[in-house]
RNA sequence: GUGGGUAUAGCGCAGCUGGUUAGCGCGCCAGAUUGUGGCUCUGGAGGCCAAGGGUUCGAAUCCCUUUAUCCACCCCA
C-alpha cells in the first residue's frame, strides 16, 4: 500500500516523462514567438476563487475539487484548472497597468476528484494561454491559431477544430427560457438523465449521447439564433477570420462548456472518438467575477498534456527517441579508476554523455552493458592505456576500433 | 456518483471444470579459457498466486468482503 501512488495519480519518468517534456518544449517554443510569457501560480488557492471563477453550478466546483482546510483555518483547494489562478494573479499583480493585452502561457497540475479512466485521471496537465484585455475576434484567432499551429507542429493530423458561440449573459437569459420551453414539449422522449438535466441546466441536454435525445436535440433552439446583435457581428467576424486565415472549422452548436465562465465564443478541438484535446473560449465576465473593480476581457484555451500523448500514440506519431550515452568509458582495474574517472568528467564538461562503469564489472560485462545502454562509443582505460595515453575507441554502430589520444577524445565527436 | 471486466516473477501471459516441489516468453545476473557488445548455447536469481475471511482431506483454481486497476456512462483536459 505504501508503495503505491494514490488514485488517479502518476508517476513520470523514462520514455513517457521524455516524450512529455518534448511536448511542453514544443508548446513553450511556440508560445514564445506568439509573444506569450509563462507564468506559474501556485497549487493551490482560496476556494472561493474557484466558487466565483469556475461556477458554484458546475460539476467542478460541485463534486470534484479537493478543498481542504489548512492550520490557520483557510479553506484551501487544489486548483482543477488553470484560468482562475492566472487571472487571480493578473489582478494580484496589476497586470491590467501594462499595455494591454497580457498574453500569458502556463504549464501546470490541474486536480480533479473524479473516477479514472482512459484519458482523465485525478491529477492531470494543461498547456493553457489567456489573453487579456482585448474584445476583438482576433483574440480568439490569436489563441486558436496557436493552439492549431501547436498541434500541427507536434504531428497530429486527426483533429478538428469545432466553434460556437453561447452569447453574453444578456443572450443566454432568452436562450434558456426557449430552449427549457422546446424540451418540455418533447420531455417524454427523452432519456431520464435528460430530463432531470433539463431541470438544473437545460444546454447540458445538448451533449447528450442517446439517439433519441439526439435526434430532438437536432431541432432544439440554437444558442446562435439568440445572440444579441453584438454577439452575432461577433461571432460572424470571428468565422470570417478563421476563413481567410484558412484555419479549418465548423460549426458545431452542441458545444457548451462546462465551466461557468464562457461568454461569446466556445471553442474545441477533438478527435475522431469524440475527445477532447482542447477547450476554450471567451470568458469576458471572468476579471469581474473575481473582482468587482474591473472589467476585462480574456480569451483562452486548456489543453491537456496527457491527451496531447493520448493522440499521439493513437496516431503513431514518431518522436524524436531518447538521447543515449556518446562514450562509455570501461574501466579496467582497480588502479585505473580514479584516472578513469576523471577523463569521464573531463569529456562531459565538453556537453557529451558519458557512462562509466560503478558496478566493477568485467570488461566483457561493460561491452554488454555499454551496448545495452546504448552507447555510440566505447573506450577501455587500463593500466595500458593510462601509460601510453593511448585508447582504442570502438565504434559501436560498425564495431570498428580506431585508435585515438586520451585528450582528443572530445574531439571526436 | 452508476454499471461491467481484471488482479499469478521487473514486464507480457499460461495455469480451463480444485490434487503432490506454480510454469512460459522477454528482461536481469553469470559462464562458453586468457582485456571487447549485438547472434547462439548453458546455468542462476526472482513469486506469502492483491489482501482478509469461508467451503474442502486438499484452493492460484470455488464463495464472500475489501483494496487496487482498466473500461463505459456522467463530466471534462
Amino acid at each position: 500500500m505504501i508503495t503505491q501512488a494514490p488514485r488517479g495519480v502518476e508517476d513520470w519518468y523514462g520514455e513517457r516523462m521524455h516524450k512529455r517534456a518534448w511536448v511542453e518544449r514544443q508548446a513553450r517554443e511556440l508560445a514564445r514567438t506568439y509573444n506569450m510569457t509563462e507564468i506559474i501560480t501556485p497549487m493551490f488557492e482560496h476556494t472561493v476563487l474557484f466558487q466565483r471563477g469556475v461556477g458554484e453550478t458546475t460539476d467542478v466546483v460541485q463534486k470534484e475539487m479537493y478543498t481542504f482546510k489548512d492550520k490557520g483555518d483557510r479553506s484551501i483547494t487544489l486548483k482543477p484548472e488553470g484560468t482562475a489562478g492566472t487571472m487571480r494573479a493578473y489582478l494580484e499583480h496589476n497586470m491590467y497597468a501594462n499595455p494591454a493585452p497580457t498574453k500569458l502561457y502556463y504549464v501546470t497540475q490541474a486536480f480533479r476528484y473524479e473516477k479514472p479512466q482512459s484519458g482523465r485521471l485525478r491529477q492531470h496537465h494543461q498547456f493553457g494561454v489567456e489573453f487579456v484585455g482585448s474584445k476583438s475576434p482576433l483574440a480568439e484567432v490569436e489563441v486558436i491559431s496557436l493552439a492549431a499551429a501547436l498541434i500541427r507542429k507536434l504531428g497530429l493530423k486527426d483533429v478538428k477544430l469545432h466553434i460556437n458561440s453561447i452569447g453574453c449573459p444578456n443572450c443566454k437569459k432568452d436562450y434558456n427560457e426557449a430552449l427549457l420551453a422546446y424540451l418540455r414539449k418533447h420531455e417524454e422522449h427523452l432519456c431520464p438523465t435528460c430530463r432531470e438535466r433539463m431541470q438544473k441546466n437545460p444546454m447540458r441536454v445538448l451533449d447528450c449521447k442517446v439517439p433519441e435525445c439526439r435526434e430532438i436535440v437536432k431541432d432544439a433552439p440554437r444558442t446562435i439564433d439568440y445572440l444579441d446583435e453584438e454577439c452575432r457581428t461577433h461571432f460572424e467576424e470571428l468565422q470570417k477570420l478563421l476563413t481567410e486565415l484558412e484555419i479549418p472549422f465548423e460549426v458545431d452548436t452542441g458545444i457548451v462548456r462546462g465551466l461557468d465562465y464562457y461568454t461569446k465564443t466556445v471553442f474545441e478541438f477533438v478527435n475522431s472518438e469524440g475527445f477532447t484535446l482542447c477547450g476554450g473560449g471567451r470568458y469576458d465576465g471572468l476579471i469581474h467575477e473575481i473582482d468587482e473593480k474591473h472589467d476585462i476581457p480574456s480569451v483562452g484555451f486548456g489543453m491537456g498534456i496527457e491527451r496531447i500523448l493520448y493522440f499521439l500514440e493513437k496516431e503513431g506519431v514518431g518522436l524524436p527517441p531518447m538521447e543515449t550515452p556518446d562514450l562509455y568509458v570501461g574501466i579496467l582495474g582497480a588502479d585505473a579508476r580514479a584516472k578513469a574517472y576523471k577523463l569521464v568528467n573531463e569529456i562531459r564538461s565538453h556537453g557529451l554523455i558519458v557512462e562509466t562503469d560503478y558496478m566493477d564489472r568485467s570488461v566483457k560485462a561493460q561491452m554488454k552493458y555499454a551496448n545495452k545502454i546504448g552507447a555510440k562509443k566505447v573506450v577501455i582505460i587500463g593500466a595500458d592505456e593510462l601509460e601510453k595515453g593511448r585508447v582504442n575507441v570502438k565504434d559501436m554502430a560498425t564495431g570498428e576500433q580506431t585508435e585515438a589520444a586520451l585528450n582528443e577524445l572530445p574531439a571526436l565527436f
